[in-house]
DNA sequence: CACGATTATTGGAACGTTCCAACGGAAAGG
DNA sequence: CCTTTCCGTTGGAACGTTCCAATAATCGTG
C-alpha cells in the first residue's frame, strides 16, 4: 500500500524495452510491434501499472477532463442534467470533476479556482450564484458554458436555458384558463431564473386583465421556503385559490403547507411547479409543471462545450430548448364561488 | 484563452526572485521577507497565475484529493451523505473528486480507476456495487471506507454503516404493535443492504408468531420500483394492511400505488420506509420512516479515512451508527376487520 | 571585529509522463 | 551489392512544481 506505486520505467525494464515504447503501447499506437505490445501489455498487468494522470497531464498538457459546477445536489433537477453532461463527457474520452457551490457565491469561486488548477479543459456551470464579473473571468480563462441561465452575455460564453419567462406564463396561463382569478406566485427569490418565471406570471395576468389579482409572495426554492411562503400566502385576508410556485421543489412544500391547513389540492388550492422532475410524476403528488428537458439540457452543454474546447473563439451560442406544460393532478377549476 | 498559463517562472521574473522563492511564498512559509512576499503575491495577481495542481501532486508526490464514489445522485440519501463528507474533506484541505456507477459494477470499476490514476490518496464508496474481489483490490492500493455497507471485511476496509437488520426489525415491529397482521414487505433487490432489512423485517415477524403471515415482494430501490411492487402486493388475493418498503423512494412509489388503487394511507394501508430522507418529512408525504443519520456517516466516513491515510497499517474499523424510528403519517392502526 | 549562528535566497535534481529527432536493421530498388 | 525507404525502437528534453543542499547576507556576541 505504502510502497511506491510502479512507474512506466517499472514496465519498460520488466518488460525488456523503453519507456518510450511502453508509452506508446498503453496508449494503442499501432507503431508497435505486435510482440513488443505484448510483452508491455503483461508486464503493466504483472505490475498493476496504472499511468499517473498527473505526470500524463502535465508532458501532454491537457487534462482530458472537464469540471462541473452545480448549485446544489438535494435537487433532483440537477441530477437529471448531470446525467445528461455525464454520458457525453465520458462519450468524449474526458473525465469530469464535480463540485458543489451551496449556493454561496465566494465558495463557488473558491471550488472553480480549484477546478482551474486541476487544468480542466473547460468548465459547465449548472445554475451558478457568480457576479457578471467572476463568470467573465473564469470564462476569459477556459471555454465555460452555463446551464440553466443566460442573463450574463459575454464574448466566450454560452448558454444552454429555457425561456423561463414564456414558462412562467405558461403555467398561469393554465391557471386562468381553468378558471382561477386570485392566481398568487411564490417567488423563488433573488436570481435571474425565479426573476424571469415571476416575469412571465405577470405577464399572463396582465394580459388576461387580471393585473389587480398580482400577488407574489417572496420565497425561495427549496421545500421549506415553499412551505412557508404558501402558509403565508394561505393566511393572507383573501387566499388564493391558485398557486404558481417557483420550482417543483418548493410546489411540494407549498402542497404540504395547504393540506395542513385543512384544505386540498386541486380541490380548495390548484399549485403548478416548475422544473418537471421525475417525483412529481409519482401520483401521491401528481404536479402540474412546467416541464424541462433536463437531461438532454445537460448533454447539450457539453457538446457545446467540447465545440467551444476545438475552436475556442466562436462567437457565443445561446441555446434555447423548449419547456412544456405537463397537466396533472394538483391543478384543477376552481370551486363554484369565490 | 489559449495563450499558455504563466508558470512560476514567470512570476519569478517578474518579482525579480528565484522560482523557489515563489514556491516558498506561494504556499505562505514564513521564512519568505515581507518585501519579497509582497512583490511575489503582486506578480502573481498581475499575472493571474495559477498554481498547476498536476505539476505540483508530481512533484509533491500527494494530490490532496480524496475520490468519491456514489451509486445514484438520483436518491436523496446521498446527497445528505456527501454533505457530510464534503465538509469533512475541506476541512482538511482536501478535495473531492466525485464520480457515479449507476449501479454498474463494471462503470463503478472503471470510474475508480481514473480516480486512481488520478492519483487519489484515499477513496470512499457509498453504496458501491463491487464485487469482494474488486473492492480489496482497490483497497490493498488505496485506503478505502465503504459507506451504508458492512458485508465486505477486509484487512485494511473501514465501513461506516447502520445495522439494517435492527432497523428493518424495528420498521416490522412498529407496524405490528399498531396491530398489524398482514404486513408485507417491498423487498429492495439483490444487494446486502435490502437482505439486512429483509432479514429483519423476518426477524421481526418471527418473534411475533407472525411467520405465516412473511410476505416478501421482490423489488428495488427506486420509486418505480417501489411502484411495482406496492402493485403485486395489492393485487394478490390477501392484500396486506401494512407494507414496509426497503428505502423511502421506493416507499414513495408504493405510496402512489395504493392510492392510485383507491385506497388510502394509512387508512387502508400503512406504510415504512427506510433512510430518513428530507422530503419524507413534508406533510404531503408524511412517510414513517427508520431514519440513518445520513449526513454524520459522510463525516465519520471522511474521518476514518483521512486516520487510514494517516496511518495506513491499523486495522480495520467498523463505524455502526443508530438508525431511529421516525413515525409520522404513514403509519397507523388497521382498519377494524380484517 | 572576526566568528559562528541565523535568516533569506538560490540553482539543480526529481517527480512520471509525452514528444521528438535520431537510430539500427531489414526490406526494396537500382 | 550498395543505396534508399520504412519500421520499430530509443534516449533525452520538456512539462511546472517541490525539495534539498548550498550560498549570500545579516546578526549578535565575546
Amino acid at each position: 500500500m505504502r510502497e511506491p506505486r510502479p512507474t512506466i520505467h517499472d514496465v519498460a525494464s520488466r518488460a525488456g524495452v523503453s519507456k518510450s515504447l511502453v508509452s506508446l503501447a498503453m496508449r494503442g499506437s499501432p507503431k508497435v510491434s505486435d510482440a513488443s505490445r505484448e510483452a508491455i501489455l503483461q508486464a503493466a498487468a504483472d505490475l498493476g501499472y496504472r499511468p499517473n494522470a498527473a505526470a500524463r497531464s502535465l508532458a501532454d498538457r491537457r487534462s482530458r477532463t472537464v469540471g462541473v459546477l452545480v448549485l446544489d445536489l438535494h435537487n433532483p433537477v440537477f441530477a437529471d442534467i448531470l446525467d445528461g453532461i455525464q454520458s457525453e463527457v465520458r462519450a468524449q474520452g474526458y473525465s469530469t470533476m464535480l463540485v458543489t457551490g451551496a449556493a454561496d457565491p465566494d465558495r463557488e469561486q473558491a471550488e472553480l479556482d480549484k477546478l482551474l488548477e486541476f487544468q480542466v479543459e473547460g468548465l459547465i456551470l449548472v445554475s451558478h450564484r457568480l457576479s457578471p464579473a467572476a463568470l467573465r473571468r473564469f470564462a476569459a480563462e477556459v471555454p465555460t458554458v452555463v446551464v440553466t441561465r443566460d442573463d450574463i452575455h459575454g464574448p466566450r460564453i454560452d448558454t444552454i436555458s429555457n425561456d423561463d419567462v414564456a414558462g412562467g406564463a405558461l403555467a398561469a396561463e393554465h391557471l386562468i384558463s381553468l378558471g382561477h382569478t386570485r392566481i398568487a406566485h411564490l417567488a423563488g427569490g433573488d436570481n435571474p431564473v425565479a426573476r424571469n418565471r415571476e416575469q412571465g406570471y405577470r405577464d399572463a395576468m396582465t394580459s388576461a386583465g387580471l393585473e389587480d389579482d398580482i400577488t407574489v409572495i417572496p420565497g425561495g426554492l427549496t421545500d421549506a421556503a415553499g412551505y412557508a411562503s404558501a402558509q403565508r400566502a394561505l393566511a393572507g385576508p383573501r387566499p388564493p385559490s391558485a398557486m404558481f410556485v417557483a420550482n417543483d421543489i418548493a410546489a411540494l412544500g407549498a402542497i404540504a403547507a395547504v393540506q395542513e391547513c385543512g384544505q386540498s389540492v386541486p380541490g380548495d388550492v390548484s399549485v403548478v411547479g416548475y422544473d418537471g422532475i421525475a417525483l412529481g410524476a409519482l401520483r401521491t403528488l401528481s404536479l402540474t409543471t412546467v416541464a424541462q428537458p433536463l437531461e438532454r439540457m445537460g448533454t447539450l452543454a457539453a457538446q457545446r462545450l467540447f465545440a467551444r474546447i476545438e475552436r475556442p473563439r466562436q462567437r457565443a451560442h445561446h441555446v434555447l430548448v423548449e419547456s412544456e406544460l405537463v397537466v396533472r393532478g394538483s391543478t384543477a377549476a376552481p370551486a363554484i364561488d369565490l
